[in-house]
RNA sequence: UGACCCAUGGUGUAAUGGUAACACUACUGAUUUUGGUUCAGUCAUUUAAGGUUCGAAUCCUUAUGGGUCAACCA
């Protein structure tokens, strides 16, 4: 990536020496110009950075705060932190703000580990904001001498009740003008673990009457007497994000803070308390979060359908947490490509997920084994068909020549899908009905001779013969037909479950609605049906992907046993004839 | 009744004072032993009003609309 930026230069440099280039090369500066345009505008903050110098290289940091698990809103964020230090030069670090002890646990910490390596990305340092406990510690103490922050014995209410309001300027606390040294002395002794939870603050001392309410004496330390999972008991007083955040940027020497469009206010505190500080210069940069539609994307909302059981786990298929769609049959090639292509900026914005589906189509569509599995099957005979023990092939994926074939068995007595017969078919249907020629698909043509119904009318099987000089691949008998089908033998075809999933609400945007946004779970969400695969699908393991023919993609589930395979599917394919029917 | 952020096809994102474009979606058609894929094409966009300018999506003003801010959360 080096190269890109080296060569960019020389492009730039190139246009004052363009009437002694030869054409093809001035050409193809140009392309480099046009390419060079198409920056988000964070990679433009960053090349400015770079051109004047202002940074060689360049630090970013994703810094989740390890109180439940990562969803897709923060691959977004984790593809734009780590990709622009690919693109770029620099590196960037895995921090846990780890700030606040009563909501976070290591069964997240090593989550997000698992999901951040699973997307692709590399972190420098693993990193912990509790890693500087004793460096906050000694900064709050330098701010409580220089007279910027005080020790202040309000309860909560009593604080809210003196913040003020947007428009209402705040009041002075009564504890605002203790003396330097009263301050060290409570601060320490805050510290040492003598007041109960709630009864003592440090607070920066800015101004109550700010226009910005979190420059009106924020909080800059609390007391929790908590468990830390990582530094134990030996705290009892816990830095708040805003005492927290900017400085661990500023001691990894952060070069470029990138977070969501609500810290923004913030930022005048964090440059505040680097300046007070005197400590290295990071700056934070904002962009709009991600939404996307028929989910949430939310932690507190997301542990509420776990915790309620709306869903089996953080994990279930159907949540839009990474190691759900990872489950689900996600790769993180799509989801990264995904991340791309939304691209980033500063307005507000509702993703449509067909997107995120287009590219797992995409991706899928050139790396899944192509499988025969037959929902809800309706047996054929095929009444002409002597032979025994006929073994056919198959390729196991068209996208990909070097993918192979697979050994399908074929017999007198087969099983197509349910509805691909119709007694009386609509226009346009070109797949099984009275009289109609189709193709088994990698087999023979057929043509469905008779039909045999049950007492109450339903189709039980269906008499074909089939054209033994059409075998798939030695095709002499020059018959065209419309329809090709899926089918399994009717003898050795293995019974499997599938899950098939829908998007998890019946609303665009949940959060957008009246009431609960529980009341919008779209009560299909799961459902479980039988499969009647072809025999090659025993041999499937976890990390298979498979396309069952005309239905979509699938792939193991991790609840499968030996003698019952469980299968996820990750998305439907594409349905045109769904439309055209509809039309109908 | 404050401050701050934002406003480009249905959706997302470009165009950095000089021809409004790319992708998804939708729709046509071609190809196809997956009604998939692929290919070709069509529809569709600058919130409004003023101003600056030879020229404005871009700069200025105002309006309108959306979002954010009053946890000892992050």
């Amino acid at each position: 990536m080096l190269f890109s930026i080296g060569f960019r230069i020389f492009a730039h440099h190139a246009v004052d020496f363009s009437s002694l280039i030869s054409l093809p090369l001035q050409a193809m500066s140009e392309e480099v110009k046009k390419e060079e345009r198409n920056l988000n505008f964070l990679e433009e903050i960053i090349e400015n950075d770079l051109a004047t110098g202002k940074h060689k290289a360049i630090v970013t940091r994703f810094p989740p705060e390890p109180n439940g698990y990562l969803h897709i809103g923060h691959a977004s964020s984790i593809c734009l932190n780590f990709g622009l230090t690919k693109k770029y030069p620099g590196y960037t670090n895995l921090r846990f703000d780890d700030t606040n002890p009563v909501t976070e646990e290591t069964e997240y910490v090593d989550s997000i580990k698992d999901d951040v390596k699973w997307l692709g990305f590399e972190w420098k340092h693993e990193r912990y904001a509790s890693d500087y406990f004793d460096t906050l510690y000694e900064y709050a103490l330098k701010l409580i001498d220089k007279g910027l922050a005080y020790v202040d014995d309000s309860t909560s209410e009593e604080m809210a009740a003196m913040k003020g309001s947007p428009t209402e300027p705040g009041k002075d606390s009564t504890y605002r003008n203790r003396s330097i040294e009263e301050n060290k002395d409570m601060f320490v002794r805050m510290k040492s673990g003598e007041f109960p939870d709630g009864s003592k603050t440090l607070r920066a001392k800015i101004d109550m009457g700010h226009i910005n309410m979190l420059m009106r004496d924020p909080i800059l330390y609390r007391i929790k007497h908590t468990h830390h999972h990582r530094t134990g008991d030996k705290w009892c007083i816990y830095p708040m994000y805003d005492f927290a955040h900017g400085q661990s940027d500023s001691i990894e020497e952060i070069t470029h803070s990138i977070c969501t469009l609500e810290f923004v206010p913030h930022r005048e505190l964090y440059d505040w308390l680097i300046e007070k500080l005197e400590i290295h210069p990071s700056h934070q940069y904002e962009f709009a979060r991600r939404n996307i539609n028929y989910t949430v994307t939310s932690k507190r909302k997301l542990l509420q359908l776990v915790t309620e059981n709306h869903v089996t786990g953080w994990d279930d298929p159907r949540m839009p947490t990474i190691s759900g769609l990872r489950r689900r049959g996600y790769t993180p090639e799509s989801i990264r490509e995904f991340c791309d292509r939304i691209g980033v900026a500063k307005r507000e914005n509702m993703v449509d997920v067909g997107l995120l589906e287009f590219c797992l189509r995409e991706h899928l569509n050139k790396i899944a084994l192509r499988r025969m599995v037959v929902f809800d099957p309706v047996k054929i005979v095929i009444t002409n068909y002597t032979g025994t023990g006929e073994v056919l092939h198959s390729e196991n994926n068209p996208e990909d020549t070097d993918s192979g074939v697979r050994d399908i068995p074929f017999s007198k007595e087969i099983f197509i899908e349910r509805d691909d017969f119709m007694e009386n078919p609509p226009k346009k249907y070109f797949r099984l009905a009275p009289g109609q020629m189709v193709r088994l698909k990698s087999a023979y043509i057929i043509k469905c001779e008779e039909v045999v119904k049950d007492a109450a009318g339903n189709v039980e099987t269906i008499h074909c013969t089939y054209i033994p000089e059409s075998k798939s691949g030695h095709d002499t008998s020059d018959i065209k037909v419309k329809g090709t089908l899926h089918w399994v033998n009717a003898t050795d075809a293995v019974e499997v479950e599938v899950r098939e999933y829908d998007r998890l609400f019946r609303v665009e945007d949940p959060t957008d609605e009246e009431g609960d946004f529980k009341e919008y779970l779209n009560p299909d969400s799961l459902k479980v049906v039988k499969g009647f695969a072809e025999p090659s699908i025993s041999s499937a393991a976890l990390t298979d992907r498979f396309q069952f023919l005309r239905k979509g993609y699938y792939c193991l589930d991790k609840d499968s046993t030996a003698g019952k395979l469980i299968f996820n599917r990750t998305v439907t394919l594409k349905d045109g004839w769904a439309k055209e029917s509809k039309k109908n």
